[in-house]
RNA sequence: GGCCCCAUCGUCUAGGGGACUAGGACAUCGGGCUCUCAAUCCGAAAACACGGGUUCGAAUCCCGUUGGGGCCA
């Protein structure tokens, strides 16, 4: 519902989703602009504070963590400091069929990548709703003794065919109720279901949508628990978000739909409805949303390829949020700014060309020292010798820096610096420099830097200068030869920085190989 | 199929009825700087999906259409 998402996203107050038949439990939610989407008040005074905040985020480890759950993880975890709530982490693994241990690390290490550092969760017991059956199983029956849940004991098959006749008839598949009041057996196989009113609506207020509203009638009275006793999806995130104290649920756009069936289970259990946050959906650049097909997705992946994580950040907050014009936030920027508010509606496709343009502006910032450690660990990870001498290798990268995107680029440019160039590339460009002229020339250039003392960048320069003006040639000449020399290719950092860096007798082995090889064409 | 969400340059977005000749950023193209490539600076091209309303006035509010996405399996 658009018309009233602008004027409810924008207040300070809204009154939550309640059903006519749950009127009762009707209850205004507050705020102050530091707290704007309060938690329930309750029995407080209207003078107390509200209550913390406290946000989860809830993935299932069925897999590594993409891109979308990461900006998921993101915006929860600034909403929770933005606040000075609680951020909370929770996984959700009940489907153990598909979840494994790998997963839950590789998350773990995903967000600690990221810096999303959690007040709650993993390694403490808990967290995990494998750990927390019995919490399901005691609200069921809670549900159950109230009358307002029931067995039932229709067999899946049946319901199978009577799904595939409604599919057949182009209609959608609604559970008929019929064991609603059969009072099945307890000792009969059965499910859990869900009573819910058969007719009225159930409101969403989001945070970022607004009101969005359900008919009764497109509901049907969903299973909380399977006949094998496992508790469904829909059934475990309420019982979880309930007994962790969540204020704010801030998910993917996907559970809009979720939503009212969990808003009437809130009601069942007597419990106060928290929050609701629906961020969309981050696409692919056909506009479906984002998955493997699309290259990849997986944060773990960006990392293996050098991306700093503060780009990561950086991209991803922007992507669906804004602040005005700006553009480059850093982590503190981001928690003092960053509101629901502020957050749009529609998808966003992702876009490797901004996160590298990111990536490159948080390189040139980071200083030659972490640069030179997180290319020491990015060469040991694929077992190349990193030079022991870290100051050097800190000149290295701040060298790189300015031109590189990622580690992996930076470290592909910089080869050079770690093991002497084996060709010349690319060779029809080489060739031109590759000239009978340029022997005398080299030459010349070796003899008078042998004689050089101080080799640092300023005073190579002017000695090329001086040589070049002598020699009437233009700097670039000289240059490109001893760039050739030096790194094998055309493109590199400024050449007296490389020779100063490499050193004097690095430089001088390298142009006289050079000449050796030039000689031998020429 | 039913329900729900969404719609401004290629992409991310600003925009809260008059300040819109629609702003910024990435990408693209042209130029300056320069030892190469970058970075940087200057410049260019580039959008309100469509149709109806409401209003003196609509990118902005309402309705519809179209298109995209999601959920139900």
């Amino acid at each position: 519902m658009t018309c009233g998402a602008s004027a409810v996203r924008r207040r300070w107050w809204w009154i939550p989703a309640t059903p006519p038949a749950f009127s009762g439990l009707s209850r205004t939610l507050s705020g102050s602009r530091g707290f704007r989407w309060g938690p329930p008040l309750r029995r407080l005074s209207s003078r107390a504070m509200p209550e913390p905040v406290r946000a989860r985020f809830a993935p299932s480890p069925t897999g590594h963590l993409h891109v979308g759950g990461a900006r998921t993880a993101l915006f929860t975890w600034l909403f929770a400091r933005h606040h000075r709530g609680v951020f909370i982490l929770r996984i959700e693994d009940t489907d153990r069929s598909r979840s494994t241990e790998e997963y839950i690390a590789s998350i773990l290490e995903a967000l600690r990548w990221l810096g999303l550092d959690w007040d709650e969760g993993p390694p403490t017991p808990g967290y995990r709703q494998t750990e927390r059956l019995e919490i399901y199983k005691a609200h069921a029956e809670r549900l159950l003794a109230e009358g307002k849940a029931y067995r039932c004991a229709c067999p899946p098959e049946e319901l199978e065919a009577a799904r595939a006749a409604a599919q057949a008839r182009g209609e959608t598949f609604r559970y008929s109720g019929k064991c609603r009041d059969q009072n099945v057996a307890a000792d009969v196989p059965h499910a859990l279901r869900l009573k819910i009113p058969r007719s009225g609506q159930t409101v969403v207020q989001d945070l970022i949508h607004g009101r969005v509203t359900f008919d009764h009638g497109q509901l049907d009275d969903w299973i909380l628990v399977r006949t094998d006793g496992s508790p469904t999806y829909n059934f475990c995130v309420v019982v979880d978000d309930v007994t962790m104290k969540i204020t704010h649920v801030i998910r993917g756009n996907d559970h809009l739909s979720n939503t009212p069936k969990q808003i009437l289970c809130y009601h069942a259990l007597g419990y106060p409805v928290p929050a609701f946050a629906h961020i969309p959906m981050i696409l692919g650049p056909d506009r479906s949303r984002l998955s493997k097909r699309h290259g990849a997705t997986s944060v773990l992946a960006f990392k293996e390829e050098g991306f700093l994580p503060e780009a990561m950040v950086n991209y991803l907050a922007r992507l669906g949020w804004s602040h005005g014009d700006q553009e480059i936030f850093s982590r503190e920027e981001l928690i003092e700014h960053f509101d629901l508010a502020k957050v749009g509606q529609a998808g966003a496709v992702f876009d490797r060309a901004k996160l590298e343009w990111l990536s490159n502006h948080w390189m040139r910032q980071a200083p030659g020292e972490r640069l030179a450690h997180d290319l020491a660990s990015y060469m040991e990870r694929r077992g190349i010798p990193v030079p022991s001498d870290r100051r050097w290798l800190a000149q290295v990268a701040d060298s790189l820096k300015e031109r590189a995107s990622t580690l992996r680029q930076m470290f592909e440019m910089g080869v050079f610096y770690f093991a002497e160039p084996a060709n010349y590339d690319p060779p029809e460009i080489v060739a031109k420099f590759f000239t009978p002229e340029a022997i005398p020339r080299l030459a010349l250039l070796i003899k008078r830097l042998e004689a050089q003392e101080a080799f640092e960048p300023d005073a190579l320069e002017s000695l090329y200068r001086g040589l070049v003006a002598q020699l009437e040639l233009k700097l670039v000449d000289l240059a490109q030869l001893t760039r050739i020399a030096l790194t094998g290719k055309t493109v590199s950092p400024p050449i007296f920085q490389v020779a100063a860096i490499l050193g004097k007798e690095r430089t001088l082995a390298r142009l006289k190989k050079c000449l050796a090889v030039i000689e031998g064409k020429a």
